[in-house]
DNA sequence: TTATATTTTGTCAAAATGACACATTGAAGT
DNA sequence: ACTTCAATGTGTCATTTTGACAAAATATAA
């Protein structure tokens, strides 16, 4: 069964995909106090996969990850970016060939898998509930996991994953990270969270404000009445032009 | 003749190296008070281009670039990274293929260098008075070029170029700029100089020198004797496992 | 010797940071 | 209704860092 799907997946993949390339996306999210990447749990496997797919052959490798983020996540309008190629040699799918279905699948199918593969690692940002998280044809369930508490993943995709990161931590007065992680509302106490969550470190509550309230990217709102003991906060929203124009030559928040 | 070499450097390209990948390496390096960068130029056209090649089939991508780096420098011990992947369809050989001596070259070179490519973008960062530049097979001589003073390239090496200089400028707390590109000992006004022309700002004299020894990674020296009319600078070198600890984590000097 | 250019070091006000304090607020508990 | 409590909003202040600039030192050339 899995194997037929496999099998009708790939069946003109040479034909239809650049070989030997693959691609990968981190799509990252914000929830419960920590950075979560959206991972696939395979079919008949313990191992979990980051959302990934071929390129067509005339397919811009961006379009190509405009695709299969939005066929994982429903989202259209997206913030992604490029950020690696991972090109060691002994990166296969072997994975997938070892198990026990693979005498099962067809000869085009273990052909294409048999190859040498790099992939193209993206990330990208996403509001996480505005997602409708869809398992693609290999994965029997997707999930939002934080980054310090990865499964079993397949191949390379801890590291992948690790090295996204790094690269958003490193690179954070470049990205509109909050823009993308947050609701369009938001309290003050939920950026510095955010913030410390990516920088992995504490921040005073008073120093933190008083450098984000400079940056001159924010508008405070009516008081948040709903819910929550104890005093209700001010509401934020980012002034759009403001923080991308920042974000261009780095907003300096770092 | 040309068309020969070409024939045959593609001879065997198919069996040899991975389809639709390339590779492209922004060497640079920095002198006469500018960061430089090595460019081919080539055989009977007018345009320059970054050295380049292709991955054997069983290569890693990186173990791609430090050859191809060694052959254009003669270098063996080198700073490289990978950067940024080239993905657009559109990107293709035209150049080359319409030129005047694309009839007379090999049918098999000829559909080599039709199919679509996506190109790997290195830099590497060098010591220029080490370099020896050898042309490759398709060039007849390289050169430095200052990166804002290009010469006409091919295909969408401007803009590789553009890539590599934003990202190292970005990252510039990361990589050990200083140790790749100035001498083994330099004087602080030297230092000064790099770190100018890397982030494209005229500093302080005594405000860069203070930041930067504060750092704690350079060594002072004697003073310099030779030549130069005027008060003879001291010279320093780089407390070298300091300075390699801390670009991990990032020196802090912006 | 003097002039000059460059390096080296220092000064000082302004700005940014880090640590912490205190007042405010609104729901929850009694 | 009153108090408690936890989180928010705001403020203080000593310390550090920054930016702008100046003075002293020094090696060569005139």
């Amino acid at each position: 069964m899995i194997e037929e799907r496999i099998s009708e997946y790939l069946k003109n993949a040479w034909d239809l995909y650049l070989p030997g390339i693959s691609l990968d996306v981190v799509i990252l999210g914000y929830a419960g106090n920590s950075i979560r990447v959206l991972l696939l749990k395979l079919k008949e496997l313990d191992h979990w996969a980051l959302p990934g797919g071929f390129i067509f052959k005339d397919e811009d490798v961006n379009d190509a990850t405009h695709r299969i983020v939005k066929a994982r996540t429903g989202l259209n309008s997206l913030y992604f970016n490029q950020f690696h190629l991972f090109g060691k040699t002994g990166r296969n799918t072997s994975v997938l060939l070892n198990s026990d279905h693979a005498d099962k699948l067809s000869k085009e199918a273990v052909s294409w898998l048999n190859h040498r593969f790099v992939t193209v690692g993206y990330f990208a940002l996403v509001r996480i509930d505005k997602v409708v998280p869809q398992p693609d044809i290999l994965s029997e369930k997707c999930d939002w996991f934080p980054i310090d508490e990865l499964p079993p993943t397949i191949l390379d995709h801890g590291e992948i994953t690790g090295t996204a990161i790094t690269h958003v931590r490193r690179q954070l007065n470049y990205f509109p990270v909050g823009l993308n992680l947050l609701p369009e509302k938001f309290t003050m106490s939920e950026l510095q969270k955010l913030y410390e969550c990516i920088l992995n470190e504490k921040m005073d509550r008073g120093n933190f404000q008083r450098k984000i309230l400079k940056l001159d990217i924010l508008i405070r709102q009516e008081k948040l009445k709903t819910g929550g003991a104890h005093k209700a906060p001010y509401l934020y929203r980012f002034d759009i032009d403001k923080y991308k124009h920042k974000v261009k030559h780095g907003i300096g928040f770092i």
